[in-house]
DNA sequence: CTTGCAAGTTGAAATTGATCAACTTTTTTA
DNA sequence: TAAAAAAGTTGATCAATTTCAACTTGCAAG
């Protein structure tokens, strides 16, 4: 279900977009070396959870969310992957598949880099490799934070913090909650479906939030806030 | 509660002791080139959940465990610290707190390393780089495997591979359970003290471990893992 | 347009594991 | 060494959340 695009294509996002900027020249030397770039259709899955992983993922342009597969129809959602970012990174370097899975909410223009290529550059430029360490750095702590949330949080706590990042996303995307199901946001909480609904009801009644059909606004972020604080 | 020692005296771990032939000479070179080497006591805090981090830890000799605090009295295990490994390298590229505690388990001898340095090094050699994201990449993956473990594991499964894992530290330090309470362990597997103490003692009834006193020794590794895996 | 299937919604029942309380054993300290 | 504190143990109760079942709504394919 991928398609394989000639770089030289004008629907191809080039070197020179936006979505580069934020890379040192070094990233972009790589990226231009193996220049690789494939179209992942919505719902078609960019990495998935034990697959063996020879490249690295980059990001131009669509959105995605990573998840971590469980027994049968079951799935913890990890984040959404936003241009610009990498996914499977956690593979190049030790083991060689990748840890989580991860599909597409939209279309998603993607560059493959092989695994070699990141580990390569990385040892010769310093300046690359961290960078690299870096992004290491902060899902490190994103991952932390995952956890304290599904130990310490309970359900109204987690929802809350799952509605304020969702939110957070919505700056760049303004209708990602179109592209989420209750189950989506479920799974980003770590709770049921039916307990997700149940409570989304509950936080509008308490004047927290807005309901419009599948589109979520955040009235009270403070207070929200103090929800997902508190546990 | 710490102790500064001076380099130069006999108790210290010399920079060419086994402990240290696991690292590139450039790791060396750092370590060598910020020669703090500090004591801590059994019981004393190695970092500091919310405290400014300037430094990172190498730990020398000795054992730590790693956790997270949670509200009162409630924390979460992520690991046992062993020597020849870092601690606090998650907060040198990104962040300037500790994002987790850590408590010597026995006394340690254990090198403080200033965050510059390390970072400085990252830049200028690739290959010292390139050592420090591949423990990152570990690190990752470990806190992928904990999430997966809260999110669909139920305590017998979480008891299990605690028990499999300590089991593992068990190789290089025999007496590991001797330094671990019951809450210790439950701290690890995620649940209450009380459950643990009962699951332990179904799993003794059951034939898979035995129990002396702190001590526990696994007779049937075969089926913990299957109880582990099943969750 | 309507028929069928997936997603969303709701309340009731079931389950898991935590909390509580009482007690025993071990360790620490005065 | 005695007393006190901490750790370990056990069963009973309680709370949080899931699961189940029934139903409604929305959407897509024929």
């Amino acid at each position: 279900m991928r398609t394989i695009l000639d770089t030289d294509s004008d629907f191809i996002c080039d070197i020179q977009a936006p979505c580069f900027r934020m890379l040192v020249p070094e990233e972009v030397a790589v990226v231009r070396a193996s220049k690789t770039q494939v179209l992942f259709r919505k719902d078609d899955n960019l990495t998935k959870q034990g697959a063996f992983a020879s490249y690295v993922l980059f990001m131009i342009s669509g959105y995605a969310k990573q998840y971590l597969e469980g027994d049968g129809s079951r799935s913890f959602n990890l984040r959404i992957i936003k241009p610009g970012e990498f996914v499977g990174l956690s593979s190049v370097f030790s083991g060689n598949t990748f840890t989580y899975s991860s599909v597409a909410i939209t279309d998603c223009q993607v560059y493959l880099i092989e695994k070699s290529a990141i580990a390569n550059v990385s040892k010769a430029n310093g300046e690359f490799g961290f960078q690299i360490i870096k992004r290491y750095c902060e899902q490190n702590t994103n991952l932390l934070g995952t956890v304290r949330s599904l130990m310490y949080k309970q359900m109204n706590g987690r929802l809350a913090e799952t509605l304020l990042y969702l939110s957070g996303i919505k700056d760049d995307k303004p209708d990602i909650f179109q592209l989420l199901s209750r189950k989506d946001i479920a799974d980003f909480a770590g709770i049921s479906t039916e307990s997700t609904v149940k409570l989304l009801k509950l936080f509008e009644r308490d004047g927290l939030i807005e309901l419009h059909e599948k589109d979520i606004i955040i009235l009270k972020s403070g207070e929200l806030d103090e929800i997902s604080r508190r546990g």
